[in-house]
Order: C-alpha cells, then sequence, then structure tokens
DNA sequence: CGATTTGTTCGCGTTACTTCA
DNA sequence: CGTGAAGTAACGCGAACAAAT
C-alpha cells in the first residue's frame, strides 16, 4: 500500500479509550449502552465522534448479522484487501478500522484455534505410539518369561543336552571315519547329562564304537570290545584325544567300567567318578553309558 | 538512481470491556 | 449481587513493504 498523498490520518484509534479512565460511571454505562452498530446512521454517527474527538465510548459487541457477513467473507479469503475493507465497512456499518482490526482478531484466533487443532492431532498421535510401545514392551517381557520358564523345564533340558550330544558325537564320528585310524579306543566316558563332560561321554562312546566295528570286520568277537581297549593305558597312549586330562577308566568286567576324573573349574577341584554299564544303542550305532 | 521519508498493513502481545455461569 | 473465566474489540509497537520526496 502506497501512501495517499495530501491525507493524514488523525488518529489510528477507533475509540481512542485505552489508557483512558472510564469516561462514564458505570451505571451510566448501564442506561446508554449502546449494543451494536446497526445502520449507516449510526456509523455516521461513530464517524463524527471518532474524527470530532468526542468523549470516547466503550467498545461494543458486533451485532451477529455483521459477524455473519465478515465470517462468510474471512472464509472466502483470511487477507484483507484496501478495496473489500472499504466495501465491508460500507455494507456493515462499521469504520474501515474497525473490519481491518476485527480481519486481525480473526486471524490470530484462528490460528490458536490451529495451533489447539495440532496440538491435539499431536497428542493423540503420541497416545497411540505409547499404547503400541506398551503394548510391545509387554508382549517382550512374556515372550521372555516365556523363553525363560521353557528353558528351565527339565524336558528341554533334557531334550537341548541330547540333541547336542549326539550332534557332537556323530561329528566326531565323521572325523573318525574320515581319518580311518585303525586304531580305537574303548573308553567310556561321563557324567549325568547336562554336563560339561557329557560330550566327552559320547565320544567315548565313539571310540567305543569303533574299535568294535573294526573287531567285528576282523572277525573279533563283540563282547570283548571294551574290556580290552577302555583302560587308561588307551588315553595314556593319546590315541583318542577327547577325554579329559587325567581320565581313568577301571574295566570291571566286558561291559563296566569304573571311571573318574579331576578337573578344576571356575577355581574349584572337582573330583568326578562313576560307574557305568556299557549298552549298545541300535538305533544310533552307538555305545552309549548308562 | 539511490537514499530517505511517509503511509499502510500485519503479527504479536496486551489491555479493556462484555458476557455468562 | 459479586466474582472469576472466557471471549473479543481495540490498542501499541515493531517490521516489512511500497510510493513519494
Amino acid at each position: 500500500m502506497g501512501r495517499l498523498p495530501g491525507v493524514k490520518l488523525i488518529s489510528r484509534g477507533i475509540f481512542g479509550i485505552k489508557g483512558a479512565g472510564p469516561a462514564v460511571s458505570a451505571a451510566e454505562g448501564a442506561s446508554k449502552r449502546r449494543p451494536f452498530f446497526t445502520s449507516p446512521d449510526e456509523l455516521l454517527e461513530e464517524e463524527y465522534y471518532y474524527y470530532d474527538e468526542q468523549l470516547p465510548e466503550k467498545k461494543r459487541r458486533l451485532t451477529p448479522e455483521q459477524v455473519h457477513l465478515l465470517e462468510r467473507s474471512f472464509e472466502a479469503e483470511n487477507k484483507l484487501e484496501p478495496e473489500r475493507k472499504g466495501e465491508l465497512a460500507r455494507k456493515l456499518g462499521m469504520q474501515p478500522r474497525q473490519v481491518a482490526v476485527w480481519f486481525q482478531n480473526r486471524r490470530a484466533r484462528w490460528k490458536n484455534k490451529q495451533l489447539e487443532h495440532d496440538f491435539d492431532r499431536l497428542k493423540s498421535s503420541y497416545n497411540t505410539l505409547l499404547a503400541d510401545h506398551d503394548s510391545l514392551l509387554r508382549e517382550n517381557d512374556r515372550l521372555r518369561s516365556q523363553a525363560i520358564s521353557l528353558s528351565l523345564s527339565p524336558r528341554f533340558q533334557d531334550n537341548t543336552t541330547f540333541v547336542v550330544n549326539r550332534v557332537i558325537s556323530l561329528t566326531e564320528k565323521l572325523q573318525i571315519n574320515k581319518a580311518a585310524a585303525p586304531t580305537a579306543a574303548a573308553g567310556i566316558t561321563g557324567t549325568k547329562a547336562g554336563d560339561h563332560a557329557a560330550s566327552a561321554t559320547d565320544l567315548a562312546s565313539l571310540a567305543v564304537q569303533k574299535k568294535a566295528e573294526d573287531r567285528l570286520s576282523t572277525g573279533s568277537g563283540g563282547s570283548a570290545v571294551v574290556d580290552a581297549e577302555c583302560p587308561t593305558h588307551l588315553l595314556d597312549s593319546g590315541e583318542v584325544s577327547f577325554f579329559p586330562e587325567g581320565y581313568h577308566c577301571d574295566v570291571n568286567d566286558a561291559a563296566n567300567c569304573d571311571c573318574y576324573y579331576d578337573s578344576m573349574f571356575e577355581g574349584e577341584h572337582h573330583h568326578h567318578h562313576h560307574y557305568h554299564h556299557h549298552q549298545e544303542d541300535a538305533q544310533l550305532g552307538l555305545w552309549v553309558w548308562n
């Protein structure tokens, strides 16, 4: 907007009341209260008052009709061009300055509403995310506790130990077969399922099995498998490296050994001792201990 | 043509007043 | 009837912009 040459603004204010003391008493204000600008006649009166700097009056509410038209105009365009401002002022019987102020305040109210709306939307989104997050945490806890209780169950431990031992056994069996070494051992060890020595137990069984196969292939009797090769000298010879160091196995008879070894585990000395009975597992094709 | 002045509008914060529970 | 909260008309001020000087 360029300035209009020769036009000097008398006052920016409409009523010029801000900061001024009360022009009329409350009772007078009530009795003289004019609720609204209602006609162009009144506009002229206000203009007269405005430019003549008469005693200021208190501000008045706009009529519903004025507000309605202003709202419709605002919906069409929330910025006010000078032409539209003058036109609205004429139509509504208001000062152009009043129309401009109304639009400014209306824009401010609209902005506040937008902020409230955005806040509500973000809050709702946040609450949804929070609920999802909590739900996932609960599900995670549930699955964790389920996994823990499952892993603590004897059946799970037995199954796990069994599977691990068998995998190790079969792996070692493959290695032994590959090596095709004629030496065989018949050392059977082990403690209880789940112990650290369990794998050695089955590996020893593998050695027994291997030796038995060798004997059978050469026509030897199967019953002589264990008692001949199980003893400690086998371990001392180093032919079978997977026995624990210091492992001793005293043969009692064809299928029974009295075995022991000492170990250090977590700084503590442990003495492992067991008496076991050999048995051939037909399904696995292995010698296993009982 | 660039610098300055002037007028206008706008956003933002605030005040003063009105209305209502 | 008094009072506080909410809504709103109006003000004050600075910034931005455009036209005049």
